[in-house]
DNA sequence: TCAGATAAAATCGCGC
DNA sequence: GCGCGATTTTATCTGA
């Protein structure tokens, strides 16, 4: 940028405003993933299998969102068949 | 699993400790995701267009020789299709 | 689940009958999609760009008004907010 | 194109038989979804209930996933281990 | 350092 | 027309 952003309209400020929102929020988490980044590298340290650390948490995650697809697939059923709403 | 996890060891406990860093750090990244959606939503609501946002956002992320060597490759590729007479 | 699947009852056996027809089309999807893998890998054996050879397909598929359509919108928002001089 | 293509150069030919290779493959896969649709539209026509069909296509899915994945910790472990390879 | 694999993001398209 | 789900594309990460 070697000139000065020509914001001038209203909408131009609003959007820059936008804009900037959300590439903090993107540098936000970029320096998490680098912390993510850091503790499988101490784990390393440790002696710890960062893949399977990572296949660890992977499949903790999937659990969830199986146990949480279920409950979802119950309240279809019971939508379904008139039990809700 | 028919067991409950080893987290009686030391290494169990440490290993553990390493995953829930982890997973603690993931959950921020995905709230701050929703926050992204958040705020784009909000943009929306004032009358812009999210995809030409997100568009803006990476131009200005990326690396400007980068984008033109990009866009100049692809003019090649595409001449050389004759997609452009 | 502690019970086999209710596939005894004649709803049950069609239900189980369409699922699995979609499914079946899914795998052929997701076969096709392998398909696309390897003839790009191909491509990039012989030194083309992946990334722009997908660029141009998109593009082929494209509309070409709304193209630049899309285009104009991303100049006026990129001059509102001073990124092109 | 008003012009015919100038797929002159050897490379250019090439190519073009790369994109319109994907291409074919894209659209059988787009013929593909097609017949999903039109699979659960006759679901949809003796009564069942398209979105749960879905749900339990997904869910079905996961499981498949999720013991490929168990499969593929218990590699990890035993190289780990040093059992394999 | 680069290819290949994996995971995350963005885009697309249906259904409500 | 909007949110949600699926697909596709991009970026990250690991291993050679």
């Amino acid at each position: 940028m070697t000139k000065p952003a020509q914001t001038n309209t209203v909408a131009g400020k609003e959007l820059l405003s936008f804009i900037e929102r959300v590439e903090r929020l993107n540098e936000e988490k970029k320096s998490l993933g680098d912390d993510v980044k850091d503790v499988l590298g101490e784990a390393k340290g440790k002696g710890f299998d960062v893949k399977i650390i990572r296949k660890v948490i992977s499949l903790r995650g999937q659990d969830r969102v199986k146990r949480q697809e279920e409950q979802e697939m119950l309240d279809l059923y019971m939508q379904s068949i008139g039990m809700m709403g």
